[in-house]
DNA sequence: TATACGGAGGAACATTTGTTCGTGTCAAGC
DNA sequence: GCTTGACACGAACAAATGTTCCTCCGTATA
């Protein structure tokens, strides 16, 4: 793996620090322009070293068809909407025109924390103490997948339509009634009639950025 | 925002689509066949309204020199190596030569979740519930920035010299003695020792995916 | 009806960019 | 000294790719 020639090292920096900066990988010219190369052949064989090395991937015949292999690349990220804020006082904003939140703030994630990524993930910005029982911060950051229905066992977001109240819990339909158990295993349950009981969506993924 | 033509959108989804398979913007010619276009020049021209209408940025005179605006790009992500387990019975792995671990895990965030990304970040996966009074659960990944020191207030990963154990608190050093605060407000202070703590890192980031 | 304009078509043209070939240098090993 | 292999040069060539002109069509509008 370190048995590159300082030159090879050069470029394969120079690549990674070119797609930092654009969204298209940089041509044999642009290289040899930037090291100082005095020859387009020369990038062009020390690319077909780090090629066979496995640094990176070519695409021949393709302008800019090199990738960097090993690299964050879109594909493995997606990017989801913060369409407002989750709060126990408060209704959990409505999805509704997502495709359209252009100008919305997003939330990067890698595709590993958000399985069977679709457009009907959506998040929310943790407002309270209320949600400590799930593990679950102030300011905190809960992606939610949106659905009306959810299987046993499933974390979701639930409107509480007495209490007028939102909560995140483990939802277990049992016999007439709901029973919505804290992510917290130490915590106690609640029970609560089934028609009480609203689901908003599924709770997916949870990120906090500490201060 | 949609007074785009049936074509407009068309290539502005292609694009997508192709950002989604490639590593490098489309060139005009791609488009133009893609979508049954007949001249390169109805692909420029769309190409100019989708530019004015800010919904793609161009770079003039260079191939494939499209880019998106308001996507997810690298630049917004970072990767960050997950290096090893964090538990409570364990010290923390040391996160040594990160560099050349080429072959290791990684996890995507946001940047916006790992302010200040230096190559000092790495990633631990929680083992067991006793971080549960750091709202932190079995099975989530915590983002550290390597450091041995750390201000008061900080929340960070520190060893516990007589007790043989790695804990998740703030930090307050409190004259000769540390408080070790959890981040759950309900529960109580540890009191330790300043030279029982060993400073293994700080609390960046905490990602949870729910199952 | 005449005009203006958004869109589309075709093709030639100018650059950019990838590829290849012949040659040269230098240090290691025989 | 000779050979070999990694690395570098330069230049010419061939595609790939962006740009521009001129023309045409249909629809809305004066």
């Amino acid at each position: 793996m370190k048995d590159l020639s300082r030159r090879q090292r050069a470029i394969l920096q120079f690549i990674e620090s070119f797609l930092d900066q654009n969204d298209y990988p940089p041509t044999i010219r642009d290289i040899q322009r930037d090291l100082d190369i005095s020859s387009t052949s020369v990038v062009d064989y020390n690319l077909k070293v780090l090629e066979n090395r496995n640094h990176i991937r070519r695409n021949r015949n393709i302008s800019r068809g090199i990738e960097l292999v090993g690299r964050v690349n879109h594909r493995n990220v997606i990017a989801i909407p913060v369409i407002g804020q989750i709060a126990a006082g408060l209704p959990i904003p409505v999805p509704g025109d997502l495709e359209q939140a252009d100008s919305a703030e997003t939330v990067e994630v890698g595709a590993d924390f958000a399985p069977n990524a679709g457009r009907d993930l959506f998040a929310l910005r943790v407002k309270g103490h209320s949600m400590i029982d799930a593990l679950i911060n102030d300011g905190d950051v809960v992606v939610l997948r949106q659905q009306v229905t959810c299987e046993n066992g499933e974390t979701v977001a639930v409107w509480l339509r007495d209490e007028k109240e939102t909560t995140l819990k483990r939802f277990y339909l049992e016999g007439e009634r709901v029973r919505l158990q804290p992510a917290n295993m130490t915590m106690e349950p609640i029970f609560t009639p089934a028609n009480n009981v609203e689901i908003q969506g599924r709770l997916v993924t949870v990120l906090r950025s500490v201060v």
